[in-house]
RNA sequence: GGGCGAUUAGCUCAGCUGGUUCAGAGCACCUGCCUUACAAGCAGGGGGUCACUAGUUCGAAUCUAGUAUCGCCCA
């Protein structure tokens, strides 16, 4: 036998074994005639790095597809990465940047090479990341969302939609950077936490065709009156509804516009007035829709104002100028009442801290609500089932409220979306999948047969991040290389997009739910008439000790890598699943990486145990109980697993696997069968015990993928090719209820006389004789020799009769007593046997109380009375037990 | 502002259909142990009016309503 360290090294293991498995194919899936189990990879920023979240959401794939493996499935796991469009572009401005190169000095294609070196050279180190974890991917099946065909499904499927009449062109408010000149996503927009110091301005604005009479509005940004194209109150306020219905006047330049009744308004809000502006603010623009309002746009892209503000002497200067200026110029014209100081929430570009300008823009846009109606069934009726259900209520409510998604974004590096622009008219254009087809498209529609491609301009903008990843599930199987967007149907499904779809179970954050999951969900219903996945696992956040979410910006996050060479791979696996139950936040403490670590060691200790032991052939029949006991155990630990696993209570299935291998397997098992020092144990029973440690290790394989594999091999002499994560799962034997109760009785047994010696301050030297006065001899019986040699004791006998100067203890109503002879203490006895008696008359009395409630007897349930009936009878039998064993001190 | 959710031991959380073997687990803490697998360990122990208030019920951590605090999503 080959010497084993004292302390488990896993990172040599880790290394060792995780190229086993690449070499050795376990993880490459094809169809054959077993059943699948499939999970695609939310995929990840093909730039980004490792971090916590990906971590925790990983290491859960993980273990479910190394479970399904082993259980027999055809388990394929798809890794990938996608393009994060924004994410990347930025960042390769920033390199560019550095390099001295502005992005507006490049043309398209000459950006988009860089943009591809950049992805090259960083692309794909994640994945790389993900291997050290232990993630068990089919890594010959990585997609990215910008792979010509993965590219080319992305284009069919707008063309497709464009021609469904589910996409359409639009104007819409984005969030618009004026320094830098470009759209934003949401996402790219920051708020001050508390806001920013702000002035709110109360204007008046003379009513048209009166003497005196005016009405007042507050505003943050008197730059924008000029836009002004109404003023709106709330229609339920008393003090205004005299003036719905008329004109009231713009200061300064004395626009004519109606006052309006609207429900947006907010009545306790600054003067309960409110000046709309619809090309200036979004909720300004809904309103306008509302009541068809004109729109004027007063703002340049670079954020000066222009020739629309219709004051000569703001055109040209930037907005904020505007603001000092016109604050000067409404309080000489008697219009400014009040300026008070005000904090507002303020959006602010990520990128040059710009207060971003909400601007209208011409975008295309998906039409939402029918494509979405049976997504939305779906969910409802557990086609697709969210973990934790709490969320079907969040996605009801987004669901039922959708809005319809804008697709398009101003940027180069992404699926640039096939619209070929022919002529000047808003509606000049075609959409196709070539650029041939749209000229032929664009002829027929012009009429115009001279055009040529030349003439054509294909739409600058790119498609949203998420209007390629929704396709994931189907595209990582190229299943749209089949489709026929002209049919509006597949001309097949292929092989692999047949066996492997639907997918089993996506596992993601909830704050992606509607970004992606929700559209996935859509996309799955449009193409395949199918489902994307049977369920959806939603885990956590990773926050810090603070609870903030733990983020590159704060700097908040430990680095996974240098966790995972602190702790192993395993260690930190186990401590984001200890505490993670699915849709709760993880707060993250590196204890839990360290108590995941100590579990390894602890099992590399035990394997150093029976691995040092030397066997003599034949049984020890006193182990024979003992043996039984943990083999009705691993039985009912193993399905309970089974069934917690079918709940997604990973972490509970860790933790009772951990506190079995632990307590139950190490602390009591390997304790009891130790021969002594030296001392060569029977074969039957080592048999036996690697037998339980091995299957221990299937069942925590899927957990602690490296360590496992690493006991599997040194347990038995193992082919060549033979791996724990390709061996058959454990599956769950009938209990033996007595075997187990017997082998509970002894451990109860153990503990019990444990905590007499303690409490006594006993070395185990001290032989102590036990009386024993029990209802079922048989319980004990069989494991009575084991107990004498490792309790200690001189003796141990059944008896009725009285046992005079002895600690008393019970297990359920079964009565020992140890003899303690010389150590006994009288008083210390009275008041541990007094507090016991008073426990349970009080437990009594409250039993009692309820029996006799003549209603409970009357409505509750009859289990329950009987059930009651039965504590009582206890109860009594465990006073008078106290009473008896009280009246001998 | 709208919606969703949470509040159980010092910390992080379990507790599924209301009924004492349900008031639990892990960590932390205290005590005793360097016992030849493991001090990254072993043995033992203390600790909670289950946020608050009212209600439903024979019975509430568990159901209902309100209050407080916190969090998330959307606007």
């Amino acid at each position: 036998m080959q010497e084993l360290n004292k302390t488990y090294n896993p990172e040599t293991v880790e290394n060792k074994w995780y190229e086993y498995w690449q070499q050795h194919g376990f993880f490459r899936s094809v169809p054959n005639d077993r059943p699948p189990y499939t999970i695609v990879i939310p995929p990840p920023n093909v730039t980004g790095v490792l971090h916590m979240g990906h971590m925790l959401n990983n290491t859960i794939q993980d273990v479910l597809i190394r479970r399904a493996r082993m259980k027999g499935y055809n388990a394929l796991w798809v890794p990938g990465t996608d393009h994060a469009s924004i994410a990347t572009e930025a960042k390769v401005v920033q390199m560019l940047r550095e390099k001295g190169i502005k992005k507006s000095d490049l043309s398209r294609d000459e950006f988009l090479k860089y943009a591809w070196e950049w992805k090259e050279k960083y692309g794909g180190i994640i994945l790389k990341q993900l291997e050290k974890l232990g993630a068990s991917c089919d890594w010959s099946r990585t997609r990215f969302t910008m792979d010509t065909t993965y590219y080319r499904a992305v284009i069919k499927v707008f063309v497709d939609l464009y021609n469904k009449g589910f996409i359409y062109r639009g104007l819409r408010m984005i969030n618009w950077d004026c320094e830098a000149k470009t759209a934003l996503s949401n996402e790219e927009v920051q708020y001050a936490e508390g806001g920013e110091k702000s002035h709110l301005y109360s204007v008046r604005y003379k009513i048209q065709d009166t003497e005196d009479e005016w009405v007042i509005v507050a505003t943050q940004r008197p730059e924008t009156i000029m836009g002004d194209t109404a003023i709106a109150v709330n229609p339920t306020d008393p003090r205004f509804m005299h003036l719905i219905g008329k004109t009231a006047l713009v200061p300064l330049i004395n626009r004519p516009i109606p006052i309006i009744a609207d429900n947006y308004v907010d009545v306790e809000f600054g003067t309960g007035c409110l000046k709309v502006t619809p090309a200036h603010d979004p909720n300004d623009y809904e309103i306008g829709l509302r009541h068809n309002l004109p729109v004027v746009d007063t703002i340049n892209l670079d954020g000066t104002l222009n020739e629309a503000c219709e004051i000569p002497h703001y055109v040209g200067l930037d907005r904020f100028k505007v603001r000092k200026l016109i604050i000067k110029d409404l309080e000489q014209a008697g219009h400014l009442v009040k300026t008070e100081d005000y904090i507002a929430r303020i959006g602010r570009s990520e990128r040059t801290g710009s207060v971003v300008e909400p601007k209208l823009s011409l975008q295309w846009f998906i039409k939402m609500k029918e494509i979405s109606q049976r997504a939305l069934q779906a969910v409802e009726n557990d086609e697709v089932q969210l973990i934790p259900a709490k969320y079907k209520n969040t996605y009801r409510h987004w669901m039922e409220n959708v809005r319809d998604w804008c697709i398009s974004r101003q940027l180069w590096w992404g699926h640039r979306i096939p619209a070929y622009y022919y002529g000047n008219g808003e509606n000049d254009f075609v959409v196709a999948e070539t650029e041939e087809q749209a000229l032929q498209m664009a002829k027929k529609q012009s009429g115009n047969q001279q055009l040529t491609l030349q003439d054509l301009r294909q739409d600058e903008d790119v498609l949203d991040t998420w209007a390629s990843s929704w396709l994931w599930p189907i595209a990582v199987f190229d299943g749209f290389e089949d489709y026929d967007p002209e049919a509006r149907q597949f001309t097949r499904i292929n092989p692999e997009l047949q066996y492997y779809y639907p997918t089993n179970v996506l596992v993601t954050a909830p704050e992606i739910l509607f970004f992606w999951v929700a559209r996935m969900i859509i996309a799955g219903y449009e193409y395949m008439n199918e489902k994307p996945f049977k369920d959806v696992y939603l885990t956590g956040i990773v926050r810090d000790k603070l609870g903030r979410k733990m983020s590159k910006s704060l700097g908040n996050s430990p680095d996974p890598l240098e966790l995972m060479a602190q702790y192993s791979a395993d260690g930190v696996r186990t401590g984001m699943l200890f505490s993670s139950p699915a849709g709760n936040d993880l707060p993250f403490d590196e204890k839990l990486c360290e108590q995941g670590r100590n579990f390894a060691n602890k099992i590399w200790n035990a394997l150093r145990l029976v691995k040092g032991w030397t066997t003599t052939p034949g049984n020890n029949p006193n182990m024979e109980p003992v043996t039984q006991w943990f083999e009705s155990k691993l039985a009912a630990t193993t399905a309970e697993l089974d069934k917690l696993f079918e709940q997604y209570r990973l972490s509970e299935a860790l933790t009772l696997l951990y506190r079995f291998i632990w307590d139950d397997y190490c602390s009591v098992f390997l304790e009891l069968v130790k021969p002594d020092f030296g001392q060569p144990i029977e074969e039957d029973t080592y048999q036996q015990t690697i037998g339980f440690f091995e299957q221990l290790m299937k069942l925590l394989h899927p957990f602690m993928p490296f360590i496992t594999e690493e006991v599997y091999q040194h347990l038995y002499d193992r082919a060549a090719g033979d791996s724990i994560c390709i061996s058959p799962y454990p599956v769950a034997a009938q209990v033996n209820a007595t075997r187990l109760t017997t082998g509970e009785n002894l451990k109860r047994l153990l503990t019990q006389l444990r905590e007499v010696r303690a409490k006594k301050n006993l070395k185990p030297k001290d032989l102590l004789p036990l009386y024993a006065n029990v209802a079922t001899p048989q319980l004990y019986e069989p494991v009575l020799a084991v107990l004498q040699k490792k309790a200690f004791l001189s003796e141990v006998q059944f008896t009725t009769s009285e046992v005079p100067g002895s600690a008393m203890f019970m297990i359920g109503t079964d009565v020992f007593h140890v003899g303690l002879g010389h150590h006994a203490d009288a008083s210390a006895e009275r008041e541990h046997l007094q507090k016991e008696l008073d426990y349970f008359l009080g437990f009594k009395q409250s039993v009692l109380a309820k029996l006799n409630n003549e209603k409970f007897a009357a409505s509750a349930p009859a289990a329950i009375v009987e059930k009651e009936r039965a504590k009582l009878a206890d109860a009594e039998q465990k006073i008078a037990a106290l009473q008896d064993a009280l009246s001998r001190w």
